[in-house]
RNA sequence: CGGAAAGUGGCUCAACUUGGUAGAGCACUUGGUUUGGGACCAAGGGGUUGCAGGUUCAAAUCCUGUCUUUCCGACCA
């Protein structure tokens, strides 16, 4: 069976070459002639519309507007926060003409538009009656990284961003918790992410922001992706951009403010944790064609089964689609788990005799009989399987993968021989996490915010303050 | 941005070393036979070799530059 898969190489071989492999193989991307600017096939777009429209949901219930911000930012604009400014300076792409004429200034394209949303509310703000102001967009943002691959690194992201302003401190930090509960749930129970929740430490947050949250996932490799945040700004771009209110005590006050965001980074995630040497493997949850039905041989009866089979699951809304192509059986089995459609159903002549049909499903690549009447329930209830077995599999690794360190030693030996995520006590320095960077290439992860220290800093000996975790990333 | 490798029909590659103006398999089209793990027969269509320049009577082949991809670092969602 092994072989059949002549154009996937093997993941436990090459994990890197594995991964543009299945990329490629399942038509979820092309090159563009552009580096680091993908295009997104049909396939690859409808996994992308599926977390959208679950997230979308997800944010009107709590009171979100979609809105539209421009792609351009002055560079006086850009320029208003400092920390802000310098920590994108080095990713920014620049416009200097506009056809023949030179720019008087010139513009960035937005590596991510906190700046525009500033300018924007500096004018709409004006009471604490107009708070809070709870705005997302869905866009693509330039970001102009040197090495970039489909999915977990590119040039120009597609993204949401998500930008909120508040009266108060509690009502913002609030709201920060509140969107990073929502990126957590949303990558546990649709994408079977086991992902980790925590806070970044002060080297590694978001370029003026006075906390930035994460939400870290663990590939199959036991390499770290980041596949969310949710920052707490306080009043700083506030400030910086002069948007004042009037309290209820008519006195004026600066704004609270949020962002955050997710991208088609988490497309990339989903790939890395769940397929295999096969090719795509999908949750069902998050697949745009749930069941592929495929009929064996020519028989009238056996096509006029299938049709009435994909009418009771489309009565049910699950997503499916049949394959009357004249290719063979085997090469339909084999694209099917190219593809990562959760279940496969067979129906042949010799089923059809019996009132049964075959159910194949992707994780396991178990087949099952079931009776042709109990087929939408089966159907259902192995969805769910599947779903479930996604998320415990990929939990019972990433549990395999976390370590403990408590010296220097026990540190090294692990970053040294085992993938994965180390938990150690932290005094909070930065030359600690520079020092860990440097001699392992390990990174901080996210601070661990319900764990206490409870011993010394397993860099420097100190007293410590937090637990937190080290890993390589993506 | 440093180090390495690669760009030849849609895909994987051959021809390059020893210049003589492109070939295979898969895919695609048509017709037929097939159909329970990537079918078979027959007939077709499609490329002037990433791009630009140079050397030469002659360049896929040699040289220079550039772009793109992949891998390893550094930077980052």
């Amino acid at each position: 069976m092994k072989e059949l898969v002549r154009d996937i190489t093997s993941r436990d071989v090459d994990f890197a070459k594995w991964y543009t492999d299945v990329v490629r193989v399942a038509d979820l991307v092309d090159y563009s002639s552009v580096k680091g600017s993908m295009i997104i096939r049909p396939y690859g777009y409808a996994i992308w519309e599926n977390m959208m429209n679950i997230l979308d949901q997800e944010f009107k219930k709590r009171g979100t507007l979609n809105v539209q911000m421009p792609m351009f930012i002055p560079e006086s604009l850009l320029n208003v926060e400092k920390e802000h400014v310098e920590g994108f300076a080095p990713e920014v792409a620049w416009v200097t003409h506009g056809g023949n004429e030179k720019l008087e200034e010139r513009m960035c394209v937005r590596p991510t538009s906190e700046v525009l949303f500033c300018d924007h509310f500096k004018k709409i703000i004006k009471s604490y009656r107009d708070l809070p102001l709870i705005y997302n967009q869905w866009c693509t943002i330039v970001r102009w990284e040197k090495t970039t691959r489909p999915f977990l690194r590119s040039r120009e992201i597609l993204w949401q961003e998500g930008h909120t302003m508040h009266a108060n401190r509690e009502e913002a930090i609030a709201k920060t918790k509140e969107m990073l509960k929502v990126y957590e749930d949303f990558q546990r129970n649709y994408l079977a992410l086991p992902v980790i929740v925590g806070k970044k430490s002060d080297k590694e947050k978001f370029a003026g922001a006075e906390e930035t949250y994460t939400i870290e996932a663990m590939m199959y490799d036991g390499v770290a992706l980041q596949n969310g945040t949710s920052h707490y700004f306080g009043q700083g771009f506030s400030k910086a951009f002069g948007i004042e209110f009037l309290n209820k005590e008519n006195k004026l006050e600066n704004p609270y403010q949020t962002s955050w965001g997710c991208t088609t980074r988490m497309i990339g995630a989903i790939i890395m944790t769940h397929s295999d040497d096969y090719g795509l493997v999908l949750p069902p949850k998050i697949a745009p064609i749930k069941v592929n039905l495929i009929p064996i041989g020519k028989n009238e009866e056996v096509l006029k089964t299938m049709e009435e089979i994909k009418a009771s699951l489309d009565k049910e809304n699950i997503t499916n689609t049949i394959d009357t192509s004249d290719k063979t059986p085997g090469f339909k089995f084999a694209e099917s788990e190219v593809k990562g459609y959760p279940i496969r159903m067979e129906l042949g002549p010799r089923d059809l005799e019996q009132g049964v049909i075959t159910l194949v499903r992707r994780d396991t690549l178990e087949k099952k009989t079931v009776s042709i009447s109990d087929v939408v329930r089966e159907v259902e209830t192995l969805l769910d399987d599947i779903q479930t077995n996604l998320y415990n599999r990929a939990l019972e690794r990433r549990n395999s993968m976390l370590y403990d360190a408590q010296t220097w030693e026990e540190f090294l030996s692990l970053a040294n021989v085992k993938p994965g995520f180390i938990k150690v006590n932290w005094c909070g320095d930065v030359s600690c996490e520079d020092k860990i960077k440097n001699e392992t290439g390990y990174k901080s992860r996210c601070i661990i915010e319900e764990e206490k220290a409870d011993g010394k800093c397993v860099c420097c000996g100190k007293e410590a303050k937090c637990k937190i975790y080290f890993g390589k990333q993506y």
